[in-house]
DNA sequence: CCTATTGCAGATAAAAACTATCCACGATAA
DNA sequence: TTATCGTGGATAGTTTTTATCTGCAATAGG
């Protein structure tokens, strides 16, 4: 059981977005910088929360990304599921069928309980990130979060965001 | 995020063995037929569950494997961490490190919130798993699973299990 | 219109993990 | 003594993950 490195990438990566103003964005080399992550490589990742709609992509120069909703509305679950696929980690090959004993498909109507308690467990561990959203990460950053870092974090997305004219004008 | 496919090969082996008497034990190649597996690639999860002492193996002709003990103390979890391994699925690379903006290690000694978030799920996840025995799910097999399949994982067990003379003669 | 910047899609490939098989060996019951 | 079984290591095929590169479309600014 292991979680691509792309997870922790993708939602360090929502939670700088998070901090952008307005409908700015913020280019995905920049993002790339600020976790010393390989460019080409991050953008599948962004890539695919853009498919999910957590992000939006503005192309052209001044292009970028942002957050397609606020961060009270984005869960780790949204970004987990955005990366890994929704498929469960326990993926039930119905191997009681393939015994020397062959039984008619009747006799497997009932999910085998060894699935049903897999997925039991993946259940709990969907509601756990479920219940935790994106402002909730930032906010505790903000709260808790060492003085320096958070320094610097503001410095970096000041630098880099770029705002954009058209579109929603969003309330900061 | 993803489960190797011999999880479900291992649980059902634990269950299959948690179902023949006293200390008598069923060789590897009975279990791997009995679930249509590969016998060279099963034995390696077996030998991974017999490494955690969850099973245990008796050489020699009429040997095989068995449970370590009762399977009222062997949880789904003991199963996955033995196979899967006891790392977390979500491992923390620090990316928070890696930016342009190098701080003082003393910056990080607080636990990154977004690992905390994740190991806190895989905390839920697990605790769900544990609180899973495998004389659960054998108890709810035999109370809820279909008449043949129960019939012929019975004969399957009868006609593989192997008495052993010496040892503890546990009581059945 | 022209150019520079950015996101996007696809091909490609290196690296790692998973799956699978085989064989030589030691243990042991019969 | 022999046949059966588990153990460990070596090996190899397959899949997944990670990473890079290229050409293309979109667009802000001049
Ligand atoms: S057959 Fe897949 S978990 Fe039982
Ligand atoms: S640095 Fe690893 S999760 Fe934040």
């Amino acid at each position: 059981m292991k979680l691509g490195e792309g997870v922790e990438a993708a939602i360090h990566c929502a939670a700088t977005l998070a901090s952008v103003e307005g409908n700015s964005t913020m280019p995905g080399a920049a993002l790339a910088e600020s976790f010393g992550l390989s460019p080409s490589y991050l953008l599948k990742h962004l890539n695919m929360l853009t498919a999910e709609r957590i992000l939006e992509s503005v192309p052209g120069p001044a292009g970028g990304y942002r957050l397609a909703r606020p961060a009270e509305r984005i869960t780790l679950l949204d970004i987990v599921l955005a990366i890994e696929g929704r498929e469960p980690a326990f993926r039930c090959g119905e191997i009681r069928r393939n015994g020397p004993v062959k039984l008619d498909a009747s006799a497997y109507v009932k999910l085998c309980g060894i699935n049903a308690a897999m997925l039991k467990a993946e259940r709990a561990y969907r509601a756990a990130l479920a219940e935790t959203r994106l402002s909730d990460i930032v906010a505790d950053y903000q709260a808790e979060g060492d003085p320096r870092s958070i320094a610097a974090s503001c410095a970096f997305v000041a630098r880099h965001q770029r705002p954009q004219k058209s579109a929603s004008t969003k309330q900061v």
